[in-house]
DNA sequence: GCTGGACCTGACGCCGATGTCAAGGCATAC
DNA sequence: GTATGCCTTGACATCGGCGTCAGGTCCAGC
């Protein structure tokens, strides 16, 4: 299939994709007038990268998985390296979730304070 | 006190003080040689603006504090405008949060899953 | 009068994934 | 032959908060 039908089918853009190959995370073969030319198996490699972008994953992050699967794994994930960007990916995500929290309470406790003054009439005068 | 002052004791960079200004949200006094000139009550804008950036506020959404501080209130959320500031950024906290953990728990049972097949020995034949 | 430091404005760079426009090639349908 | 549509490469725009460089002004100390 040409990258149209692959854009489609994979719910991305001709240019996504372009980008993915000038980044290096996608080859294409190219047919004899220039045009690339996809497989079925390419459009596996662009949903694996879908969906760890959607995820939070860095395009660069998405590397090992997608060689996992070209080296002819069922799954992106069943690699060492794949495995690797899992950890710290969860390593970061966690660390992301610990700040938010705080922010979180943080604000919730401002909004309750102000609540108080706001009962209590004090406060603005703009 | 001059911007190279203001911006040590604010800890942040002239270039920081002229981008808020430039953005709106701080003001300045210019003295006769075209210098900018800030007092006290600008290193406390400029503390608030900075308190609500680290937390994820962008520059726009401080507006409010800072207005509200300089008519005159005791803290930048006294006034109804940073409340509804704070809303909607604790909704998109928690909206944030709610991705965050479902990603982590994605990553967990992913991890899980590999491990179980570590231990069993298939996979990878990278 | 010179040097150095702090200030000024203006403007480009960054990061990351993608939109979007431009200008052209090739093929299919009429 | 021409219209249409998909393809090609290249390159600029976006968003946000700054870093950083360039070139020039102003003032204090010597």
């Amino acid at each position: 299939m040409r990258i149209g039908e692959l854009a489609a089918r994979s719910g991305t853009s001709t240019r996504s994709l372009r980008y993915y190959e000038e980044q290096g995370v996608l080859a294409s073969r190219r047919t004899a007038n220039g045009h690339r030319e996809y497989d079925e198996s390419d459009l596996r490699l662009v949903r694996e990268i879908r969906g760890l972008l959607s995820i939070g994953f860095g395009l660069a992050e998405t590397r090992p998985f997608v060689d996992c699967l070209r080296a002819g794994n069922a799954s992106g994930d069943a690699c060492p390296a794949s495995i690797d960007v899992y950890r710290r990916k969860l390593a970061e995500v966690e660390q992301c979730l610990d700040r938010l929290t705080s922010v979180r309470d943080h604000l919730r406790n401002q909004l309750a304070i102000a609540d108080e003054r706001g009962e209590r009439g004090s406060g603005c005068p703009c």
